[in-house]
DNA sequence: AAGGTGACCCTAT
DNA sequence: CATAGGGCCACCT
């Protein structure tokens, strides 16, 4: 358990109830854009405080649940997000149109690069 | 120390 | 619209 990824967990306990957010997002909120796949880490790394973390909250940009190869979780984790107010499309993926949280100022903008 | 992996994302074909 | 390839950086062996 690192401390650096202390703010990856704060900024997950920040998604509000009934929202999601994709790890892109998340690594931005930790200041860590374009890092998205360390948040996937830190998640995976999970402490033994994950029941204060809404980790169920982060999906991929896909709006899907990710995790290896969950199974008992996964189904866990949709019955909680439901239970939120999220609905899951056919292809158990959330609608990132309308679930997907949006920080205070911070605007989904796309990667720009150093274009 | 070096190489491989990963709860990812984006651009191009 | 689906598939393929490249990129980014920390953690693990």
């Amino acid at each position: 358990m690192k401390g650096a990824y202390a703010k990856i967990y704060t900024a997950v306990k920040k998604i509000p109830r009934g929202k999601v957010a994709t790890y892109g997002q998340i690594a931005k909120l930790c200041g860590l854009a374009g890092h998205a796949r360390q948040v996937g880490y830190a998640l995976s790394s999970l402490p033994e405080d994950m029941d204060d973390i809404p980790w169920q909250r982060v999906v991929n940009a896909k709006g899907g649940i990710s995790a290896r190869s969950i199974s008992e979780f996964a189904d866990n984790q949709r019955v909680l997000l439901e239970e939120e107010g999220i609905v899951f499309t056919l292809d158990s993926k959330i609608d990132l149109s309308k679930y997907q949280w949006k920080s205070q100022g911070d605007k989904i903008e796309r990667k720009q690069k150093d274009r």
